[in-house]
DNA sequence: GATGAATGAGTATTCATTCAT
DNA sequence: GATGAATGAATACTCATTCAT
């Protein structure tokens, strides 16, 4: 299929080899989140990634297991950067929860991530060994960043005693929701009845409100 | 298949020609949704709706306006449904809440809603005035719903004095969202970590502590 | 549209069936000319003879015998037409040259004829029976009536002695062809110099010129 | 058909991709001038171009604009030849005038012609642009080289003082027409009644006598 | 007779995939 | 390794023809 080539001589260094996949998956996920998987031509993909379409060969079997690769890769660097980015610091939970969401919210509006939470929707479907993946590694993965935040928040005394998985699952839905309303951009002016920065603040609030420990007054 | 009567006889009746339009469309959005827009071959609708291909082109011009009537269509049947079964009757408005969540729950579960969900996510993208649409009678019009059902709660005192509008998106958003993952069947184990009865009461305790006034500790 | 009224007693007059095959035989015609063969539709044909479809069928058994008897009918139709209004009377031949080719003009550049050539250029390769059939009562039918009239030309000494067949083809032909090139709009003014009246004129004067027997000097 | 070496191994050689455009012309004419524009399937003209169907998309953008080509590029090519085998040598003009319409029957009976004319007369209606480019390239120009010699033939003294115009405009329009005539096979014989060589011959002669000066004796 | 809804064979066009260079 | 010309399977759409009413 991708032939060990025949010539016997095959010289000294060309681009690192190892970069070449990487340009076309950056590519494929710019072109897919565009079209979607069945409308993105190869041709396209070639041309973004500044190669001709029969080098896509040479790496990936055919568009299908492209696809795989990119669900794959992306999910997995998204996370990852996502990660390091949100992990919060010490202070007071609310502080560090309001700078989680803050991480997060900016995470989620990252044209990756939407791209790859639209591909999902759309044609996961079809690919029953990416949903697996996609749940394990992205979806529970960031929302047990969540969790670990809320413990901390309850083990400190800050939160009341909430089921943290439950919560986890409400914070994650309004931060996932709320910045793909964001995305659509004509709907946005619509749908979201105002900016950006208020929005996420609002989440905040809303959810601090909800995890809040009972204020004792007395 | 093109059999609708169980008679086995059925001898010289077909089937009204009014009903084709809503025949199609139905058979359209179920194909659309289980393959997308791009993947769903006209054949297959015209086979699922017992008809052939040139019937479907005697009611709607091109496979592309076949999409917008479906869409159209389906969120209006969806919402007007959703509406009447929803509208929260008197009470104590937690326990209005409480039904509401889970007629809404229902609702956002519909296979019909969730397909729709995903077409819109996935496809919308190319049809501007069905963004609009969708914003306007999907998005909003349910979310006026619970807007107006909080507005009630804070008049009688049992809800703290929250902007209702963003009360409205964060309710909205666990709905669906849970929905959503309640859909995807193989994430549904791994991603939710309990039974469908479980996550409507968790999301209707979660809001309606977020919601609720200030319970004064005696 | 067709629904022959409501009033229940729809009394008695129809038009005569037997209008129907002419009235077809007309539509097609039109159609025919307008688009050609292959791109005429039958609902077109049936809508300009203010009939359905299906009718076209009682009448006849597909699209091609609908060609054949539109070619059939409206050459003879016209050729008849023409002959009579053709045939030239008594007088110096040369004045009856004169009408004749006006009268033949005229003929030539009938919508009708026009059609009928053009479709007969394109498509009556696929016919090799009507290319007989257009042979002997297109072509030669129209050319005796010129060759008659040469003939007697001759006969009285103010033609000199041609080959009545060649000159014919001659006459003929030149008549034809400028009929053709006033038909295509555009090309006209380009490639036609002068006005209809003067081409009639031309062609005449040349002809005559062609065919007078010497003028002897003296 | 589709090796053009005459060699029969012809082992590892493609043609080279330069000559396609021209071969799917070439191709393209035949099955055009064959079965008309609607009738000419694309298969078809790859079949006989020895490609398969979709490389012609890598060359014509559709069907349409390869006709487009077909005719620009066949009038062209035609006319140009036309312009090379006819332009008539010295001599007397009458001599010079029969070389030169020998030379223009072969041209308006090479079957290239003969179904560029066909396909103008059937199609051209609708591309209003060709319809232009052909009166000007086909018609205009072949017409002016007999409006060049005609002229020489009135300055030696040879033609009498006729309109250039009107002339030319009869010797095209028979030569043409009876071009046409020889071209529908079972039309000919019917049509025609004596050989090709007569034919020219009778069409020279008829319009050198109507060309030539009056004679006068003494 | 007349209708027009339904059918499905037929074709232009697209694009993933191959492979000679 | 890389290229891009060539391929042909796949699919939207058209329209002659049929037939129940």
């Amino acid at each position: 299929m991708s032939t060990p080539s025949q010539s016997t001589q095959e010289p000294r260094w060309r681009r690192l080899p190892e970069e070449r996949p990487r340009q076309i998956i950056e590519a494929a996920l710019d072109t897919f989140a565009e079209r979607g998987l069945a409308n993105a031509r190869l041709d396209d993909i070639a041309k973004r990634a500044g190669l001709s379409k029969g080098t896509i060969y040479l790496y990936f079997p055919n568009k299908e297991e492209l696809f795989r690769e990119v669900v794959r890769q992306t999910i997995v660097a998204n996370i990852e950067a996502a990660e390091r980015e949100i992990e919060a610091a010490g202070g007071p939970v609310a502080d560090a929860f309001a700078r989680f969401i803050r991480g997060y919210w900016a995470f989620a509006r990252h044209p990756h991530y939407v791209a790859i939470f639209r591909l999902v929707n759309a044609e996961l479907h079809n690919f029953p060994d990416l949903v697996e993946f996609y749940a394990d590694e992205a979806v529970m993965r960031s929302r047990r960043l969540v969790q670990r935040l809320i413990e901390r928040g309850i083990a400190s005394g800050e939160f009341r005693p909430v089921d943290v998985r439950v919560a986890a699952r409400m914070v994650t839905s309004s931060v996932v929701m709320h910045a793909l309303w964001t995305q659509a951009s004509t709907v946005c002016s619509r749908v979201l009845e105002c900016g950006h920065d208020q929005l996420v603040q609002d989440i905040i609030d809303y959810h601090l409100h909800a995890l809040r420990a009972e204020t004792r007054p007395a």
